[in-house]
DNA sequence: ATGCGCTGTTACAAACTGTTACACGATTCA
DNA sequence: TGAATCGTGTAACAGTTTGTAACAGCGCAT
């Protein structure tokens, strides 16, 4: 599969004659035109023979596994920027469908691979995403195994909204394309947890809806306290959450 | 602790034109003295400056997060070739403890990378296992968004099975070295929930104990039943549960 | 061998989340 | 325009898992 290392001398090859040296990879994509896909369409499905790799260029895309008897478990979001379809197996080991109207670049496998060998600065950067992507994977187990519904939902409001403004700071709103079943699927939790739990944000002013499917975060530092990444000065946890309920009536 | 660490590392310091040549993973981590770890002893924390790579000989680890208020999840265990320390960061963002006498070499993250640059062999086997680590978190989510805590017992001892059995076929007894309270906080249950699981698969004959830490897969069937995988196509290509039948003719 | 400590097991009440059902508003289509 | 449908919100009830606590088993030291 991913053993083709014809070219081994390439790592020290100063310049392919034939393809230009990339130096990142969306340069990679660029070339390739843009495919559309409407909202809820299937980019590939688990299950498909894995031939290509796609970079995001716009819209929100949801990664998800289905097991046996229909229950279906977001694995994450994707947005304008991120690829998705890595894998060393030959057919995909979940689906991605469309959450709203996406445009996607896909490259071949192959290509990707000879890329990566021809060009020693990319293959940090896919090292890198990688990474990442570990590491988001390990946030969310930590968020699946250990945390109550409010502090999923905050949590995930506060993914998004650092999502939403360039991953350095937290913006004031926050766009949620996907429905309360995606978000659910991805929560761990139903969609009447997620409904339950937003009303009681929302009640508490810590955000405020701005229609159903965007919200102004009220206050961004109640919001962090209780998302559960306990930050050194908390330290009393699920109590400090339930006296702050009490404390707290507006 | 840990005495034997630096002298090793020299090993690879020499000029960049001679390093010999890696065809392996496991030949880079070859050359360096062995490390012991006692019981429960630490080889990182989360939060310390990331330094090197380590690759396990021997013994089985836990990898886990702590979060604010003493939660703590385990995000996995790792086995003798297992590689940890994997990540872009400057600091480790898990911990890591050995759950039984372990054996390690290490290598410096820069070492790790030039290895990596010089011997295009490598860099395939590395995508291999990141992939398979990311293939493997993402079951995890699927383990903690959605199965039931009996489908998390029984997956996680069919994990275990497989893994010490080479992965391929899955083993007719199971050893659990870690104690209750790392399979609840890997299992995002409690260790009471665990307990009453565990005693109620062996009440009705799916497992037998043989001591506290192992148990013999009485049905193996019905814990592949029992583990929530549903026979959905995700599984038709090359996995267990495609060759179910040819392991256990029963 | 006896006592201590840790780990694991079991039982029962409580809590959180899930389940079920229905209402509301927006959109689609006849 | 009006009915049907979809996504969502709300409420009452049910169910699984948890929390608490007491007990049992194993290992270890005295």
């Amino acid at each position: 599969m991913l053993s083709t290392a014809h070219t081994a001398h390439s790592a020290f090859a100063p310049m392919a004659t034939m393809k230009p040296q990339l130096t990142t990879l969306d340069e990679l994509f660029s070339t390739v035109p843009r495919e559309s896909l409407d909202i809820g369409e299937g980019l590939f499905w688990q299950g498909d023979r894995a031939q290509h790799i796609f970079e995001i260029s716009e819209g929100v895309l949801r990664i998800f596994k289905i097991i046996g008897d229909g229950r279906r478990v977001i694995t994450g979001f994707l947005y304008a920027g991120d690829m998705v379809g890595l894998s060393l197996k030959d057919v995909y080991i979940y689906s991605a469908e469309a959450v709203t109207p996406v445009k996607v670049r896909r490259v071949t496998k192959k290509n990707f691979r000879d890329a990566l060998e021809n060009s020693p600065e990319l293959r940090p950067q896919l090292f890198a995403l990688m990474c990442d992507e570990m590491a988001a994977a390990q946030d969310q187990m930590v968020l699946l195994s250990r945390k109550s519904a409010e502090e999923r939902v905050c949590s995930f409001l506060l993914l998004i909204a650092k999502r939403m403004h360039g991953d350095q700071q937290i913006g004031r709103s926050v766009q949620l394309p996907m429905s309360r079943q995606d978000m659910a699927d991805y929560l761990g939790l139903t969609i009447e947890t997620v409904s339950r739990t937003i009303t009681k944000l929302v009640t508490r002013g810590v955000i405020s809806p701005n229609g159903r499917h965007a919200f102004d975060i009220a206050k961004p530092g109640k919001l962090l306290a209780l998302c559960g990444d306990g930050d050194s000065y908390e330290d009393a946890g699920e109590r400090a959450v339930k006296t702050r309920q009490a404390v707290w009536p507006h």
